[in-house]
DNA sequence: ATTGTGGCCTGCCCGC
DNA sequence: TGCGGGCAGGCCACAA
């Protein structure tokens, strides 16, 4: 599913519209205008604007205009699609099938030209100046200090914490989960109960799986993938894995190593 | 404020 | 072969 990684790569995948105007706003579906927005309002701010800016936080993909920001939200099972063509073909748990009856936002460009998001299960959305402010900091460029205070600031369990998005914006289930499989801790932690030397191990080890697989191609690229699944083994010890449902997401770890 | 829970969306897969 | 239940998770509303 789009994690911040995917998110990135939709980011780039939709440069080639910097400097285009839209022409026309392709909204057919309510409940993807998202906070105060409404479909007619899309249409009717977004028609004739000119992208100036692609910018992205943590899973929020931002669109700068010479008018308002427009703030695309993935879910789960988005795709983006610029120009028709998908620089991610197939997503972890969404369907390999590519019907345009799921084409829940768009927007046609002067000249020719296209942006659409591509969502079955609409769980994504569109949203025009969001609130940027509601976001943590980015977590493949968050510093020590800061992730420190985000980390030991809570006593919710260590994974929940990695994945609010108003403390920390990016990580989705999947990162997370192999972020801590690398970083040998348990998800079921408290977050404020790691030492700083475990602090210093999870923020390294958190950029660095944000780096391999990114390079990889994406968030379902990780070592511990394969293995999650029921009755699932370990790959760097053969031991069981645990599953268990920690910060409402369903969670494999390592009952030997991660502690 | 923080933390936890449940519901929303819909396609796919498994078992019967 | 068809059908139904369970499952996936990002996000939000809501409760305590």
């Amino acid at each position: 599913m789009p994690e911040m990684l995917e998110i990135e790569a939709y980011r780039r995948a939709a440069e080639p519209v910097l400097g285009r105007t839209v022409s026309s706003v392709h909204a057919p579906d309510e409940w993807y205008a998202k906070g105060d927005t409404t479909t007619d309002q899309l249409r009717a701010v977004l028609t004739g604007v000119t992208v100036t800016g692609l910018r992205r936080i943590g899973k929020l993909m931002l669109v700068d205009t010479d008018g308002p920001v427009l703030g695309l939200r993935y879910g789960m099972t988005g795709r983006i699609l610029v120009d028709e063509a998908a620089p991610i073909e197939a997503l972890e748990y969404s369907s390999d099938r590519n019907d345009p009856a799921w084409d829940r936002f768009g927007v046609d460009f002067s000249g020719g030209g296209s942006l659409v998001i591509r969502d079955p299960r609409r769980l994504g959305g569109v949203e025009l100046d969001p609130d940027e402010s509601k976001l943590g900091p980015d977590a493949a460029a968050v510093t020590r200090t800061p992730f420190g205070a985000i980390v030991s600031g809570s006593s919710a369990p260590l994974k929940a914490r990695l994945m609010d998005q108003a403390k920390l914006a990016g990580l989705g289930n999947l990162l997370v989960d192999e972020t801590l499989f690398r970083a040998g801790l348990a998800p079921d932690r408290r977050a404020n109960s790691l030492a700083d030397e475990e602090i210093s191990r999870l923020h390294r080890t958190m950029r660095r799986t944000i780096m391999v697989l990114g390079e990889r191609g994406g968030s379902h690229t990780g070592d511990l993938q394969p293995a999650r699944v029921r009755g699932g083994l370990c790959p760097r010890d053969g031991a069981e894995l645990n599953r268990a449902d920690v910060g409402g997401r369903t969670t494999y770890w390592c009952s030997q190593h991660q502690h």
